[in-house]
DNA sequence: CTTGACTCGGTACCATAGTATCAGGTGTAG
DNA sequence: CTACACCTGATACTATGGTACCGAGTCAAG
């Protein structure tokens, strides 16, 4: 009943997979209130609440990495609401990048399709020249992950 | 001279790894023209030119994947336009997916950092308690990473 | 007390996009 | 002719975010 707080029940009910709870421990995301004596993980409420957190965050785009930062701002009592809203508007304005250029690329598509259809053959597509020619890594859109 | 078309030479003309050429061969997205007897590949400038164009797209956010089905489709291109076109417009409704989500990523992520009045302490941060919401995954998909 | 579900740690594996290192062969400048 | 830079395939390793499987131990219902 009541002590049924294992890693079963806690996966269960945050939705994910008990192989990811362990796993998040090991990233060191979330960790049990305590062992039974065999060595089961106990959780509590909190935890749920912990791991929901780490979903919405991660759907928000941010990385398990970014999503620890996050957690020990709230540990550390001295973190201002501040910290978190730079981390927010950090994570915002890569997004707002990665827009621009697929908002390009659309178009670009656009004008693909526009061409197939007026019956101009592909080697005179100008999107696909665009990408061949050197582009002047201008505005970068992230390199790989935004931290 | 004009026989220096190596792996090495492709690679520095491109600004990639030579290991990443060949990585990018074994992808099948790029191979050479030819061989010395010697075993050595030997390139020509398109392979630079496809070199940048698979840079490109993935400073873009193509998979290597998708850049393979870019590069093929401007292979076929000759063959038959309807074909072309129907890749085209795939893609297209791909990137249109993907500039949904991030669509509604900014938003929230705006909406998160408007709620956030600065210089309140973080037990009061409404970014973190607004993640610790139970939301139910909601409607977009997120199968993709967005960074 | 047995049975079956659950849990343990450990390890291996998936995809993605490379990077690093290896022994050994090649190419070329001095 | 000798250095030394470059090339070869093969394999292993990086990071990210998990998933799958293993034998062995545990827990609770019947």
């Amino acid at each position: 009943m009541t002590s049924q707080r294992t890693i079963g029940w806690l996966a269960k009910s945050a939705g994910v997979h008990v192989q990811t709870v362990r796993y998040y421990e090991r990233q060191q995301l979330l960790s049990p209130v305590g062992r039974r004596p065999s060595g089961y993980r106990v959780y509590d409420h909190e935890a749920v609440a912990r791991l929901r957190f780490i979903r919405n965050a991660k759907a928000l785009g941010f990385t398990l990495r970014e999503i620890g930062e996050l957690l020990s701002l709230r540990v550390n009592g001295r973190a201002r609401c501040g910290d978190v809203q730079r981390k927010a508007e950090a994570k915002l304005h890569g997004v707002e990048a990665k827009l621009t250029d697929l908002q390009a690329l659309a178009r670009a598509l656009r004008g693909l399709i526009r061409m197939c259809q007026a019956g101009q053959p592909i080697d005179r597509c100008q999107i696909l020249r665009q990408m061949e020619r050197e582009q002047p890594a201008s505005q970068q859109s992230q390199k790989r992950r935004t931290s």
